[in-house]
DNA sequence: AGCTGCAAACGAATGGGATTCGTTTTAGAA
DNA sequence: TTCTAAAACGAATCCCATTCGTTTGCAGCT
């Protein structure tokens, strides 16, 4: 029974097999983590000390397969688009997750690193020191709010559910799914660099 | 024991209930709404059929609240302004609520009735209708967003988690709490603004 | 080698929480 | 007046996260 010579389980492990239940069923239960790894749901508990442990570590693990801090320099437009669309990508990749990291939002070490570049290259854009946090957070909603478009099906976007006719027609215009959903973000970054281009400019 | 004659609970009773628990601690269990309301748990479900049901009934309370959907008509800019304003105005008297509402997207009717006001000032304002669900997709985006950030306290932008000098004195320049998340929100609708009159120029 | 302490599994128990169901009383329609 | 459906109750159920004591193996120290 007791320890055994090598160890069933880690917090990789763990989010792992978590985050194999998430894409397929939306949610994850300890119980079914633990049968998922061959192991009692009590065990767990040598590795964390709770059920929100695991989905922090979902979300790093997430952001360390998608490689979201890596970046090789260039243009700063094609930089802050590159990062952005990566960081998406992440969440993309494991939609049904969003809404269970989105719940309380801590930025993951990850992240932070991402965030640093990003500041970095702003500054040397020419982004005013005043203005950098703020833009950082504009660009933070944008791919937070594009994942959540991604993550609630076109049911959001129903016909049915419009009143006015320039919505209507709008949505039929629109088309549906992954398509629409990017092109909305690729719209948004177009908006978002020329904005910070702006800012830029007006402080030189 | 029976049947009162006149009823204790409604939906609305309900969700104003929950409501009061969301604001003061963060959750809710239907024991603790049936508590409030000197009621038995059980009988909540007359009323509705899931918890899942009363977070529905306080996002649509909440935007009712605050009048989403009014609006007096004026320059364009001003009346994307406004309601965007607004709508996240919604979240921010409610801030505990937002983790809860975001799980899943569901535009309620309230919010739908919004866009389409938004939608016929967009595009009598010239935005081609091929982008015009985009661009509302990043209005959501950015309101959706902002929320997000106004209901994580100031740990998500903590000096000591990040690394670079940019984004260090960023943080340390952009002061803290609601203050800060107002002003970046202004900084975003600046830009959305700017980046819709220039599809506008384009189209035309 | 033997002892000690920690790590990592187990199993049983606990407590809380959402939800269901049958019962009772009342309101309102036929 | 009678019948049906609404609206409360109370008990019971099932699920689920978490805790605790126990067992066993590993590693470091003497």
């Amino acid at each position: 029974m007791g320890r055994p010579r090598t160890p069933l389980l880690s917090k990789d492990a763990i989010a792992t097999a978590a985050l194999r239940l998430v894409d397929r069923t939306g949610e994850f239960t300890i119980a079914q983590v633990a049968d998922a790894l061959g192991v009692r749901p009590s065990s767990l508990y040598n590795h964390l000390s709770s059920k929100g442990e695991i989905v922090e570590a979902m979300r790093s693990l997430v952001f360390r397969e998608g490689g979201v801090e890596a970046g090789a320099p260039g243009p700063w437009d094609q930089t802050v688009r590159s990062r952005l669309r990566r960081y998406r990508e992440c969440f993309a990749a494991h939609q049904r997750l969003i809404p269970l990291v989105t719940s309380y939002t801590v930025s993951s070490p990850e992240v932070m690193g991402m965030y640093d570049e990003l500041a970095e290259t702003l500054r040397a854009t020419g982004v005013p020191d005043g203005q950098l946090l703020d833009v950082i957070t504009m660009c933070d909603s944008i791919v937070l709010g594009a994942a959540l478009d991604l993550a609630a099906p076109d049911e959001g976007w129903a016909v049915d559910q419009a009143r006015s006719p320039a919505l209507i027609t709008a949505i039929q215009q629109a088309g549906s799914g992954r398509q629409r959903s990017d092109r909305a973000f690729e719209l948004a970054l177009d908006i978002l660099i020329a904005g910070i281009a702006n800012l830029a400019n007006q402080s030189s």
